[in-house]
DNA sequence: CGGTTGTTTGAGGACGTTCAAGTACTGTGG
DNA sequence: CCACAGTACTTGAACGTCCTCAAACAACCG
């Protein structure tokens, strides 16, 4: 019995919830369900897929390893996702890696029946259209900020985002050397970035907790209003 | 009569291939042909899509214009391409601007008869994945070039790519200025870049043709260990 | 042919990284 | 409860990369 509550949180992710009982017992029946602990990786960059993943609770990071060493974090991903499924569909390798950033619920769909769903299963492949269109979007918009922002901007942009779900208070999940490289900028230059919000009054960081104090000077410094070049 | 040519050219793009007639005959039916000239803006930053736009042929820009009048250049696509489904798909404002950088033959099918199909049409549901998740993984890789690599190995890393398709003899199909808003930097370090790999005999550049001279070292400086081959 | 646009090159400066040192936090065993 | 070790975080300084500004040069198009 795979219980109950990977259903549930399968149709919370809203892939499960356009989908059929019988579409969704045959995922189930090709699929396990395991607790793993933090550091756990799912996949490594340059694999080929075998399974499709979903993380049911905890977190996940898809992260990509330069030839210097240098690990940069592409993206985190919360419950409800499913994870690189542009490789196990085209069934070509993973461009990441996938690392567990907490204790966290698993489903392994077996990538046939994964596929086999896709093919057979019209809600299904319509569901998982959305799915990749919303990640698309995710993306752009951090090339958009990688592009044209510098570090601070970036943190605002983040925070101002973040703060829009988290309300005025927001718990950092992850570390901050983690975070750092999510944003694309050194742990050192994060931690100045914050300092640096909190000195024009933007925030104000404790520990791992950060209160959003002047939406607008955060826009600001977002550059989604102007800059400050006052310095 | 819209023409043998827009369909055998959809055909081509892949997504029209799986597709029956009597699918495509509806697609075609919601949708116009026109023949535009390069600087058309097809849609804007912001919003809301009408229409699904296909590349039959030329090439069209993604691009984001900042507050400070910076234009960044998010992905340039060519023939056979599906423009900004996601918006499409969820309804949801363009993240970004779309202008045509040559004359270009571009179809333009209604939002709601695209949705119409998606909904209607499982082969096309299914191929519409396919094409998302292949711009998925052309959106991971920039994000990990931009994160992980300075700009020399940038484009070192970008003519690599295109000398797998293109051959030894890359003709540049953008401006310099173009491209180097592509790779996320200066026209100037664009400029320079192109010297540091002629310097290191990786490349001859005259004009907008760039010849690869010497593979291995391209990869190097693109921060490969001389890896060349490659899904 | 001159005007416009695209490209290269140089100098200076802003930004971010790295290195290095020091401080705070966390969990462990005494 | 404390001491301790290990990790995370901050802060400072030096350095390197890339951008901006500016000017010379080249290519294109009327």
């Amino acid at each position: 019995m795979l219980g109950r509550q990977a259903i549930d949180l399968l149709r919370e992710a809203g892939v499960g919830s356009a989908l059929s009982d019988a579409s969704l017992g045959r995922l189930l029946a090709g699929s396990i369900v395991q607790i793993l602990p933090a550091g756990t990786v799912l996949f490594e960059e340059g694999t080929v897929p075998e399974a499709a993943h979903v993380v049911l609770t905890g977190r996940a990071a898809l992260v990509s390893t330069a030839k210097s060493g240098q690990e940069t974090v592409i993206e985190i991903f919360g419950p409800g996702t499913f994870l690189l499924v542009p490789a196990v569909v085209l069934g070509l390798p993973y461009l990441a890696s996938c690392r567990l950033m907490q204790e966290s619920r698993v489903m392994t769909i077996r990538a046939d029946v994964f596929r086999a769903e896709l093919d057979g299963e019209p809600r299904f492949a319509r569901a998982v259209v959305d799915m990749l269109a919303g990640h698309w979007r995710l993306l752009i918009g951090q090339i958009k900020d990688l592009k044209s922002l510098g570090a601070t901007e970036r943190l605002a942009d983040w925070l101002l985002r973040e703060s829009e779900q988290a309300g005025d208070v927001i718990a950092l999940t992850e570390t901050k050397r983690v975070l750092a490289r999510r944003l694309g900028m050194s742990p050192e230059s994060f931690s100045r970035a914050i300092a640096a919000l909190s000195d024009q009054g933007a925030i104000a960081a404790t520990g791992r907790t950060v209160r959003v104090n002047d939406r607008s000077r955060l826009a600001s410094a977002a550059g989604r209003l102007g800059s400050i070049a006052g310095g």
